[in-house]
DNA sequence: CGAATTATTGCAACACTATTGCATATAGCT
DNA sequence: AGCTATATGCAATAGTGTTGCAATAATTCG
């Protein structure tokens, strides 16, 4: 979890595109959201790859703030506790707007792709969509 | 925003057919949320009916949460802050799994119908689906 | 009604997640 | 190698919610 010296290289270079200075914490925050398959908090972050690599607290976030503000990653809150999650925007241009599927097992949280279907929302009189929210609760594959 | 004495009344039969004791703090927190017909968070609560009645802010948390417990109103997380919203369950038996419509204007709240379609959702593969949390973001018929 | 019982409250302290200010360090440039 | 803007580290602070416990008050019972 980590040891994929490609990623680093690929996180350093991803860094780097976005106008950022390819330092060590970014670099290897990048890489780590990039080797997990999941919505992971900043306490997970901080507790797994913080075994790793030393690095402070708020730096952490900030990190996860500008990997966030770059279109890297994206974040939101699950309803079941009020820690942001972050996961890593694989595709290219990753939409804001798609669902989650979060595994009520073992709290894993991944992205699904867009829904192609329309939804029938009655929505009351005089109200405008803008867009929407979705999240998916379930059992994982390794859960199930 | 409180003067309807029936709603009054009406939150403390419903407190009291609940199994709890009608104190004030808990008849008026009730009475509110009937008379809004949004969600509203235990700041916005305590910053509104708290100029009418004096209302300590824990007591209002455990209010909140018993309100939650006996089925009298639900919580959420919405994606805009980390604070909790309460609304009140108007239905009899009202569905824990039903969209919301938030407002990205005035960030009201409200409950929409159950949806009746199914969904065309592509879980991966041993993925099981239990439950879908949806919100609605746009415009309210106020700011559209 | 008045005392007994037990649910609620109020206060203080604490916990968790996240943010801000500012001095110091460092990546990338020339 | 030196410059300079960017990024970091530390300390302090903020926002939201929780816990422990003694004091209070809503019901119940005699």
């Amino acid at each position: 979890m980590m040891k994929h010296p490609n990623l680093i290289d690929q996180a350093e270079a991803l860094v780097k595109t976005h106008g950022g200075r390819a330092t060590r914490t970014r670099t290897m925050v990048l890489a780590f959201l990039l080797s997990q398959h999941k919505a992971m908090t900043h306490y997970q972050i901080e507790h797994t790859l913080g075994e790793q690599i030393k690095m402070d607290r708020v730096t952490l976030y900030r990190t996860l703030e500008w990997l966030t503000e770059k279109g890297l990653a994206h974040k939101f809150l699950s309803n079941q506790d009020r820690a942001w999650r972050f996961l890593v925007n694989d595709r290219p241009a990753h939409s804001h707007q798609h669902p989650h599927f979060a595994c009520t097992q073992c709290d894993k949280v991944v992205c699904l792709d867009k829904i192609k279907s329309t939804y029938d929302i009655p929505l009351p009189e005089g109200y405008q969509m803008q867009g929407l929210e979705m999240t998916v609760k379930g059992l994982c594959v390794s859960c199930a």
